[in-house]
Order: structure tokens, then C-alpha cells, then sequence
DNA sequence: TTAATAAAGGACATATTTATCCGTTATTAA
DNA sequence: TTAATAACGGATAAATATGTCCTTTATTAA
């Protein structure tokens, strides 16, 4: 459904939302080990989100990536899909013909809008900060095994 | 969401059930011509599906593809997806954790879960021959601009 | 039986995605 | 001011997906 780069961001970007909960800024190390991710990867993705306005960082001694408490509540999942997979994921037709629309569908294509619709709705209403309380709640988790 | 062999995949499985409904066999280039689609590569999907029992094929002259008229109603998008993507998309978790479940959810876990399932749903009631029908109604294009 | 036809199958080529490495730049604290 | 730290950015490597080519095999019709 996503890519990696995607998964790994989506990812990275919670356990920075749980961390800046706590004024607590995080580095590229902790956030790789703490989402089981690859660090190097996972730095290029940070990189991007950093330039999308969704994190901010800081270089140096006691640097890292953070959220600013204001902001966890206004990010949405659709934000971080959007600056890294991009909105194809929305708009994509199923079969993959690049003018399939209402007036000339592919076979696919009202049954599809259905459940993009309902894949792009999730994702515009599911904030960080939304996700980052159900794990401090414990009923989910970011590393799983 | 689909990859692109499954795209070309569901196409020709389209392509072929509206000929069969005439009891006509079709051949490679005819299929890749008619759904837009790069021959040599359809090709390798194509013996796919033929494994997988999808489809049926003869070689020589006058061979090519069909699809048993009796069995068009049967087949689903599910199968076909199954067949080249395998089933990854309905049962991978949403951020790639490889034991998320219930018991240890990641935190879009329920969330994740109620998209695919609409997906798993659209795919597995959906047949081809209901596909191919509306082709032949006008409603929908298998070759789009 | 032979020539022509079309799928099957293997090897290979290209593109994209995933992932790493390392020198540079900014920041901090000593 | 300097040394240490951590993100930034570019080049490169590895893996996977996409796509082609060519020989072999099965089938048909002449």
C-alpha cells in the first residue's frame, strides 16, 4: 500500500510526536533503533519531512527532530503520505491508465474511488497526536517484536 | 496499490473474457494492443495466470487465450490479484511491522484494517464477467485516449 | 510430414526503490 | 576558539520490479 520510505516516516514521525509530548528532542540513532527502521534510509526520509514543514531539526550537540507540541495535533497521516509517496495513492486509477476519470472509467473505477475515498479519508483525519496517545496509552506500539 | 503486473494482469483477464463471450481466442499482441500494455512483459504474466488456472492457453495456429465461458462468473478480482501480487495486500499491516496483530497492534492497526477489508471485499465480489459486461455495454474502457 | 504459428521458458537489460557511506555544515559546550 | 556532535547533501551500492529477446515446444493446416 505504502512504500517503505513511507512506512519508515510515518514511523519516525510518531515516536518524534511521543517524544516532543515531553520536550524531549530525539536524534536519527534513537529514532532508527526505536522504529526498527534503517538509519541511513530513514535519515534521507527525515530529510524530507523536515523540508515539508512536518518536523523541524536542529544540528549540533543536543540536536535532533521534533514536533513542536502545537503541531503534533495538527498533522495529519495525509500530510506525511503526501510529501514522500506523494498523492498517487489518492488518485491513481486501479488499473493504471493515466485518463481514466468519470467520463470515460476503466472497468475498475467507480468501485475503486470507493475505497480510495475511504483510504484518503482515514488518512485526512488521523492526526500524530491522535496516534501518539493511543501508544503512550499502551493499546498500540511502535515496535513490534 | 497494485503493482504494475497486476494492472496489466487484471486488463488482459478483462480483455479475454469479453472475446471468450464470443468464442474467440485471442493471441499476445492482440491482448497487449487492445489494453494498452507492453507485450513481452504481459507475456510473463499471462503464463502466470495460465498456471494458476485463471486463464486457459493453446499454442499454434489459431491458439491464444480464453477463458471458459461457464468460469468467467466465477472468477474474481481476488483471484487474479492473489495470483501475480499475492496476498500481501490484504494481510500486510499498514507500517510493515511483520507481527502486528491484534494482540500487538501497530497504532494504525484497526484503522488500517478497515480499509483493506473494503478492499478485500470490493476484490473478492467482483467477477470478471460482471466486469466484462459493462465493457460491452459502454459503461467502461479497457483502452483509455 | 512439413511449414507456419503462437505460447512457454530462460537469460538478459533497464528502471526504480531501498539502503549505505562519507565529507560538509551548523550548533553547542568546554 | 576549538572540539565534539548531529543533521544535511551528494555519490554510490544493492535489491526488486519492470520489461525485452530469443530459443524451445506444442499445435494446426497444407
Amino acid at each position: 500500500m505504502f512504500s517503505k520510505a513511507c512506512e519508515y516516516g510515518i514511523r519516525a514521525s510518531i515516536f518524534i510526536a511521543i517524544k516532543s509530548r515531553s520536550d524531549i528532542r530525539v536524534s536519527l540513532k534513537d529514532i532508527a533503533r526505536e522504529t526498527d527502521s534503517p538509519v541511513s534510509f530513514t535519515a534521507k526520509i527525515l530529510q524530507r519531512l523536515v523540508k515539508n514543514n512536518i518536523i523541524d531539526s536542529l544540528k549540533g550537540p543536543n540536536g535532533g527532530f521534533e514536533i513542536k507540541k502545537s503541531k503534533a495535533g495538527k498533522i495529519r497521516l495525509s500530510h506525511i503520505v503526501n510529501a514522500i509517496d506523494g498523492d498517487s495513492i489518492y488518485k491513481k486509477c486501479g488499473l493504471g491508465f493515466r485518463n481514466c476519470n468519470n467520463k470515460k472509467p476503466c472497468p475498475l473505477h467507480y468501485k475503486f474511488t470507493v475505497v480510495r475515498e475511504n483510504l484518503r479519508k482515514m488518512l485526512e483525519e488521523t492526526t500524530l497526536l491522535e496516534l501518539s496517545e493511543d501508544i503512550e496509552r499502551g493499546q498500540s506500539f511502535l515496535k513490534i517484536n
